[in-house]
DNA sequence: CTAATTCG
DNA sequence: CGAATTAG
């Protein structure tokens, strides 16, 4: 449990808007551009698919 | 293309 | 090992 923010994304399975927590977040920082990526799983399928999470995610503790 | 990370 | 994810 790294989040317990709840962040609205769209799942490309069911093209459903869900609320939900990242499983996972991760800073990925390429030639000085950060972008965060959080990990999710789709509640129907179970199916895990990554979405972009503003740069300024409320995770920091 | 490159970065980080996880799942299949 | 490859896919996927975003940005420039």
């Amino acid at each position: 449990m790294p989040c317990s923010t709840s962040v609205k994304v769209k799942d490309p399975t069911t093209h459903l808007e869900i609320v939900a927590t990242p499983e996972k977040v991760f800073v990925i920082r390429n030639r000085g551009k950060e972008i965060k990526i959080g990990l999710f799983t789709s509640p129907k399928t179970g199916l895990k698919f990554r979405a972009l999470l503003p740069p300024t995610y409320p995770c920091q503790e």
